[in-house]
DNA sequence: CAAATTACCTACCAGTCGGTAAGTAAATTC
DNA sequence: GAATTTACTTACCGACTGGTAGGTAATTTG
């Protein structure tokens, strides 16, 4: 069961970890939710930040499998790019915690040492821009131009999911639960537009 | 003096907040940028919570502005929108430092006692959705209609910008500027389409 | 069955956290 | 010019931080 115990702390770790961010959790804080002492969980991982570098990677190859879901799903890329997307929208708990912990560390990361936490994002949105430039016309755009796109909705998404409590306390479950129906026509609405056209062609 | 070291303590307060957030500053942090002990800082602001609520406030009062400012620049709500929403975009350092700060409060205000910390966004989304409802075609649209538009720009360009110095990691510094470029045409060619045509009309 | 490994524990460490108490030197007020 | 207020200081406090050292009971391995 020692395997059990580790996936454990990860999972607990991670969830601590979305909630209060990096330096809002002691290693304390996770073991005990395990009835452990922090020096069991340091028996299972070296230091806070190795345990915290883990949590990174296993969400960083969840990203991964995501891109690769999305292009298995479909074989127009546009129904490709959609999916995902409202993939980030849709409030399961996974996907909210993952959100609000990628957000952290794109808030976090120029700080803390390890800059490698940094590149799980390049290759998503290497990723990303190669399924955009399979949309029709956007075959020979410039990245840039891609990437600019695909980062808007991005935006969007993810920052609409971390405003998800916040959203809750201001307008309530009802007026939440409005805004939600309306997010989702609305963020079809604008994919629509952003993909179908090819923009101004000059290179 | 005292009114300028109190001030000065405020923004040192904002920018480290907004670096690091509020666990990952302390109380001594902040007074050390002045040569000051932290009893110094205490004497100004009775405690570490006072002091971030301060700046919140400030930063409230700053939207509030941004706003009217918006508002006065022109008459017609489209450019209004479109100049208020680019003005995220400006990598001005001011505007940096907020926007930061207010996602991490958007991240923690969940957890953090002072709740009342939310409400500077009620007021902020009520007058963006009132500002949208003054588009053509869009008058008569449902509250939680507008805000979904609002809020998907809001976040893409919230988003994009506290990305800046990751971006600036991952695609260096020319990357960045490239994608700038092109950033503010893909956004106002968005907005465009997101703004002009009234959506389809039910109640 | 002996040896080694695993999965924990208690005890401890130096350093930092936010905050209090009490004092002091200088400026302000009456 | 005496009293008060302002703007700090040093000296603490208990609680907590990440991490080390060393031990133990149970399991696994040879």
């Amino acid at each position: 069961m020692a395997q059990g115990t580790k996936d454990q702390l990860l999972l607990t770790a991670r969830n601590l970890f979305a909630e209060r961010g990096f330096y809002g959790v002691s290693i304390a804080n996770i073991a005990d939710k395990h009835g452990l002492t922090k020096q069991a969980l340091l028996h299972h991982f070296p230091t806070k930040e190795k345990l915290y570098g883990q949590v990174l990677k296993e969400i960083s190859e969840e990203l991964d499998d995501l891109m690769a879901a999305a292009r298995s799903s479909s074989d127009d890329p546009k129904t490709q790019l959609m999916s995902l997307f409202q993939g980030f929208v849709s409030d399961t708990h996974g996907e909210a915690v993952r959100t609000r912990l990628l957000m952290r560390e794109l808030l976090d990361n120029k700080h803390r040492a390890e800059t490698a936490g940094a590149w799980y994002l390049k290759a998503f949105l290497k990723n990303l821009v190669k399924m955009a430039k399979t949309l029709p016309g956007w075959e020979n755009v410039p990245d840039s131009q891609a990437l600019a796109l695909v980062y808007q909705l991005l935006g969007a998404v993810n920052y609409y999911a971390i405003s998800q409590p916040t959203l809750r306390g201001v307008f309530g479950a009802k007026g939440a639960k409005a805004l939600n129906d309306c997010y989702i026509d609305q963020l079809n609405r604008v994919m629509h537009a952003a993909f179908s056209p090819p923009p101004t062609l000059m290179k």
